[in-house]
DNA sequence: TTCTTACTTGCGATTGTTTGCAGAAGCAAA
DNA sequence: TTTGCTTCTGCAAACAATCGCAAGTAAGAA
């Protein structure tokens, strides 16, 4: 596991400031084990030091996000989730009607990645997608939400 | 051109009221000729009847999407766009340097759709996809943001 | 036509996220 | 160590979007 001292000095290589905030939203993101909400991890940092503002646990997410150190993903449900970056590449379905998510390997997209470069010059950000849908016990069921 | 009195009386043939709300908006988003945020289709309303709230063209732009009279569509700018979906199905690559928007037809995204479903029993929504990205004139110059 | 009832609306409050600003603090150089 | 520059933070306010509630109203029944 890459240690997270490593992730911070990434952060001082490319001229940002190594701070105590951005040390402990980082390895509150690392602690939640992924799809942690931003609330989520501003909390886990409350217990370290009560003063760290929300916002700045939003700037330093959006500067991790940025730097790709993190992953953000929009699940759907109105909030963003973060995880750390450093695991493989992987992608999810979400059930529109249960909830429930599947993780989709990458090598899924790689046609579609492939065609959009051969035949629009296009390079995707294929980082981190989610599909929205109906899941295999949902779609049998047409209509009708519970 | 589907008329739009057609559009509201599918709501009212699913048990939904027409309500000269509901009229004014749908016209909005009919006039404002795809890809308006909330927004502006509210300043539209507005100009017709200035009582209208924000939240009731929230609420309406949201059971429309519902029904699959509009489609919502989130180009990363951090507002939902709306437009009408009596349109063919067609989706969007955005670069994420130049902001340049392309056209992508549906079929390229068949053979995905047709694997979501035969490996992971996956009925993927493709009605309206975005991805990001960098276009042809933008990733060959590397990193650099203007 | 009037009645009735469930669906809609406007309003205000709330959520999740971003931004502007003045003071605090990291970091390189002296 | 101190200085000085610049970035970062906390605070408060703005923002897009949603929600709860009481009053309003569409549409079928009588």
């Amino acid at each position: 596991m890459t240690h997270h001292y490593d992730l911070l000095e990434r952060l001082r290589a490319q001229g940002h400031r190594l701070t105590p905030q951005r040390d402990m939203i980082l390895l509150a993101v690392h602690d939640a084990g992924g799809h942690a909400s931003a609330e989520e991890i501003h909390q886990q940092v409350l217990l370290q030091n009560p003063n760290v503002d929300l916002s700045t646990t939003y700037r330093t997410l959006e500067l991790l996000t940025e730097m790709g150190i993190v992953y953000r993903t929009d699940m759907g449900d109105g909030t963003s989730r973060y995880e750390l970056a450093e695991e493989e590449m992987h992608h999810h379905l979400v059930c529109r009607r249960c909830g429930r998510v599947m993780d989709l390997s990458h090598d899924v997209l790689e046609p579609l990645q492939e065609r959009l470069r051969a035949d629009y010059g296009f390079a995707a950000d294929f980082t981190h997608m989610v599909f929205q849908g109906l899941c295999e016990g949902c779609h049998g069921e047409s209509t009708g939400e519970p």
